[in-house]
DNA sequence: CATTATTAGGGTAATTCGGGTA
DNA sequence: ATTGTCCGAATTACCCTAATAA
């Protein structure tokens, strides 16, 4: 029974997690455009697994050396 | 709202993962209408897996990326 | 018929939403 | 401008047992 869903979903909670930052600015991220997001039929935000680990990948690059 | 021949149908487990929902959750939806729903003759519920993944693509945010 | 996994149904915590504020 | 917190309301997650599915 294998699905052919091709994307791991993300709870806001679980990428507060991996941000070090409260689950309402990962909301606040979705409204702004800065993440993208899928909605439950219930209005609850999940995010895509893969997105995150990008923007978690860019954050490690950007090493604040900025001049 | 016949059923197509050629449609498969996903049970509530199999949409909670799509959606990254509890099974429940998905019980709840078809209860609330929120997404239709089949029942086999023992009473469990089946899902169209193209409504739910209609419902999962209107469901996904892209919000213009605001400045 | 027996076994194992999933689902239904109900009830109760936990999470999230949305707005407003510091 | 971004983030953290407080609030009430809504949605979701986890607990259980019995029934259905395969």
């Amino acid at each position: 029974m294998s699905i052919d869903h091709n994307e791991r979903l993300l709870t806001p909670g679980e990428v507060a997690v991996m941000f070090r930052v409260d689950p309402k600015t990962v909301t606040r991220w979705a409204s702004g455009g800065r993440i993208g997001s899928i909605r439950t039929p219930g209005g609850h935000r999940r995010f895509r697994e893969s997105e995150v680990r990008t923007l978690l990948a860019e954050l490690t690059f950007d090493v604040d050396a900025a001049g």
